[in-house]
DNA sequence: TGAGATAGATAGTCTGACAAGTAGTCGCTG
DNA sequence: CAGCGACTACTTGTCAGACTATCTATCTCA
């Protein structure tokens, strides 16, 4: 454990070579494994700055920076003579691409999966509908590419999965409603990590959620909201019950 | 030896320092408040961190640290030689409660407020499904207590408002998803902001907002999903018209 | 015993320096 | 003259050390 970035301290010559990484991103981010992994709870205080300092390998500086960022995403809360405290999970900006990809290779668990696929149901029908009526001519030509990248990837799992999220980014980017927009990228780093839950669905599987998502780019191109609706709720099904494939296959 | 610009003179205001904030969050909230301004828009580039930090009369260090907040949050980007640049509006992490803040008060353009309330409109009447059947009695308890507070306010409009702010986040928390609870946190900051401009509604639309509020109140206590989906589709009907009402009454 | 004074620890800020990367320019070579 | 590689200057990235502000915990004194 501890596998932290330590690459440039095992030439503890007094040579003055110093290499200097950029490390700052690494630090930022082993910082944040640390807190998802568990080993620094929620309510608990970090070590020091300067400690921290020590413990990477680098300039209190960075450390400082690094907290900076996880504070301004809600993992972390600084005061004075108190140090650093980890913050409640509920503090935690869980709606943020980047805390998300820190989070998922820890919590694994089946909640936050679930938590996205409540919210994809909640938001992507009237995403559907929304890109229905106000998709442009580029935005449906651009899901149209990416709708046959997903029909002609054949056993290119790769491809497929890859025109998926492209295709559901564009969806949400037609809806033209800048949050939803973010959501959608919220929704393409957890497709990323679920991908490879559901990368082993058959075939089959493969071709029905392409003709789903078939629907839907024919329901844009005919400014069908209800179909683009239906169309919507398809693919959710759909996913929904490749997901649930997947938690029984990995159960077992 | 790279010397730096003399401060000498840069004591050039004859009045008391206007807007020269001394801390941390201040630099990061006048510089958020540039972007959003426009003074900085998308893709150009801000001054140097030196330039900067001799405008705020603060070191670098800060100046730094209030930029990778920024950046944290999708604002800016920061590269060697080539300096920060402003990122586009779609990198922005809009869906976070403190860029809105620090958006909202320059962008009150109607159509943040709309993107909002699809966003409601899309998520609340699930989220008031799941709080009917998750809810504990701790938070139905809160609930009602929120609740007397809107119907009990009169015409104490601010006690009215923070109930009714209390109300939404109690539900949001009671779906018991963690995605729903932070978009609660992004709608009760928005819901702030439109305060002011709803605040003028008449007492019977008050009543009225209470009612519907009570009628949700009353479902998730019968543990009824279908009747706290109609009721929460009936508050965001009250609520899109009293909007509607003070856009054409902003507009005259 | 309790309230206020005090000491100490830690984040916050400042200063100055150098390293590293990169865009634009200069110079070399064909 | 053209193309391409080396060079320079500039800006961010990192480091080091010092001092300040603020808060907690303890200690002292009435």
């Amino acid at each position: 454990m501890t596998e932290t970035p330590k690459k440039a301290d095992e030439e503890a010559e007094p040579r003055e070579t110093a290499r200097r990484p950029r490390v700052m991103p690494d630090v930022t981010k082993a910082l944040a494994s640390d807190i998802f992994s568990g080993r620094y709870p929620a309510g608990s205080s970090l070590p020091t700055e300067n400690d921290l300092g020590i413990e990477y390998g680098v300039s209190r500086t960075v450390i400082r920076e690094a907290l900076k960022v996880l504070a301004a995403k809600g993992l972390v809360l600084s005061r004075p003579r108190v140090g650093t405290v980890v913050c409640d999970q509920d503090n935690w900006n869980i709606i943020d691409a980047q805390v998300l990809a820190w989070h998922a290779p820890h919590a694994l668990d089946d909640k936050l999966f679930d938590a996205i696929l409540e919210t994809r149901r909640a938001i992507e029908p009237l995403v559907a509908e929304l890109a229905a009526t106000r998709a442009t001519m580029q935005e449906i030509a651009d899901l149209e590419m990416a709708w046959q990248g997903m029909a002609g990837a054949g056993e290119d799992l790769t491809r497929f999965s890859r025109s998926d999220i492209a295709f559901h980014q564009i969806v949400y980017g037609a809806s033209h409603n800048p949050i939803f927009r973010q959501i959608g990228k919220l929704i393409d780093t957890a497709l990323l990590f679920s991908l490879e839950a559901t990368a082993t669905i058959s075939p089959v599987r493969r071709m029905e959620a392409a003709a789903a998502h078939g629907d839907l780019v024919e329901a844009l191109r005919m400014r069908d909201a209800v179909a683009a609706r239906n169309a919507a709720n398809k693919i959710l099904d759909l996913a929904a019950r490749d997901l649930t494939s997947a938690k029984k296959l990995k159960n077992n």
